[in-house]
DNA sequence: CGGTGGCTGTGCGTGTTCTCATCGTCGCCG
DNA sequence: CGGCGACGATGAGAACACGCACAGCCACCG
């Protein structure tokens, strides 16, 4: 099921409207931290546990409907892990955390269940975008939701990574596409350039802030040229998206 | 019985509308663990067992509607365990698998009777298909639900392995047929190349995922050649397939 | 042995990302 | 009202990563 807030937000609830649960494991605090935080952004119920006992342990109670889970713990294997949690929870989605350079390895057969996996270092809305997908396909939300995002003539397939603007299909780059991603899913609402890179850069992205206005200038281009409008600058505050009409 | 899910994937169900049920029995846990994982994906109902007496007493309770059964268990021989189960459940239908050396002789008088085999190492793909052809066939589910995938004027008989478009057959060799079946299974989806490698090659391939760019670009010959191009690159996300004409 | 199918390795072209620098513009304040 | 300073837009181009072609090897099979 979805809802949509006053803000214009949509967000992904359980069939019976209560919302989704998602547990994070991770080791270093600092990951279960910005992570929790942002999940919580969401609208979602957010439960953390640093090794794989603690994983465990809460996913018995806490019943998540997904888990965050870094294949590099402390105390035991990441596919040991994940073998009792699926002892707990048979159905539930895993989004699996890995190393870049760790990758390729063991990761084979992981995203073959129906899960799903991010290199670190990630962006938060990378995290949000496949968690929503799976939870999405797991059926822990209502299935009705698609996976289409619309903003006034302006459309964007989560799925097919498509956007076209009024019928005409529109040539986007992974970044241009994820940040296009991030203002339609707040449309209506100054978003601060520090904003915009917290969630779609990497965080440990240590480069020039002026990388935004670089990209929005890309998708003024590609969106905006020779039509209304769409994308507006708050000199101060940061950029918005909304419908041209309005 | 099959729905159609919103993401646009077939289900197979049964003729009651609820979902198929699995036994998968298999002594490597991590087998059992990746095989329950897609299967669970497909929508069906697993239960899975380490050995011959686990196999027969979940049987006789689960009542599975297929098996998937290792021919080399601890306890007890193949044969054994497979005449016990048919004692139990006379008309289920049983996937066997072997290991790639084994005397295929003697399972091809096995599969005499409808059932079927697949050799370790294996792709989920792979197990996947034989699973849904041999319960289709059973009368377990709907028995009009066909095996015919279609995406635009291109067509893939899952029995016949028979591939045309715009009426003209394409040959295709066995790598070549399980990536565009995995394709059209999911159209309009971008598949990163992860979960390309992770279905459609074997679970112990240890290669590069470069493998996987090559035979898109194989496929693209025997397809997309000289046509309007049905398999679309998504720089940074992966590869997807989508009717020519949108 | 020739043929087919599956795969590895390498190298090239090009798309993509990002930095730096410059130019434009908005708005504040004298 | 005019000028200045801060902020934002944009152009040029360097560095990099990605996708893809090509060539060759190995295994299997008739």
């Amino acid at each position: 099921m979805t809802t949509t807030s006053p803000q214009g937000r949509t967000e992904l609830l359980r069939p019976d409207g209560s919302p989704v649960r998602v547990l994070v494991v991770d080791d270093e605090l600092s990951i279960t931290e910005l992570l929790s935080m942002a999940l919580r952004y969401e609208g979602w119920q957010i439960r953390s546990a640093g090794d794989g006992t603690g994983a465990i342990q809460t996913a018995r109670d806490f019943r998540p409907d997904a888990v965050v889970l870094d294949m590099m713990l402390p105390d035991m294997d990441g596919l040991t892990v994940l073998g009792r949690l699926r002892r707990e929870l048979p159905d539930v989605p895993v989004l699996f955390l890995t190393a870049k350079d760790a990758v390729e390895d063991r990761i084979a057969g992981l995203t073959a269940g129906g899960d799903d996996y991010v290199t670190k270092p990630f962006s938060l809305e990378e995290v949000v975008a496949r968690l929503r997908g799976l939870i999405r396909r797991s059926g822990a939300a209502d299935r009705r939701s698609d996976s289409v995002l619309v903003v006034g003539d302006l459309t964007l397939d989560e799925d097919s990574h498509e956007v076209s603007r009024a019928g005409e299909h529109i040539h986007l780059t992974a970044t241009e596409f994820e940040l296009l991603r991030f203002l339609m899913r707040n449309p209506r609402r100054v978003l601060s350039k520090a904003q915009i890179l917290d969630r779609v850069w990497s965080y440990d992205f240590g480069g020039q802030a002026n990388v935004v206005e670089l990209y929005i200038s890309y998708l003024r281009r590609k969106i905006d040229a020779g039509r209304e409008p769409m994308i507006h600058t708050r000199r101060g505050a940061g950029y918005l998206i909304k419908p041209a009409a309005s």
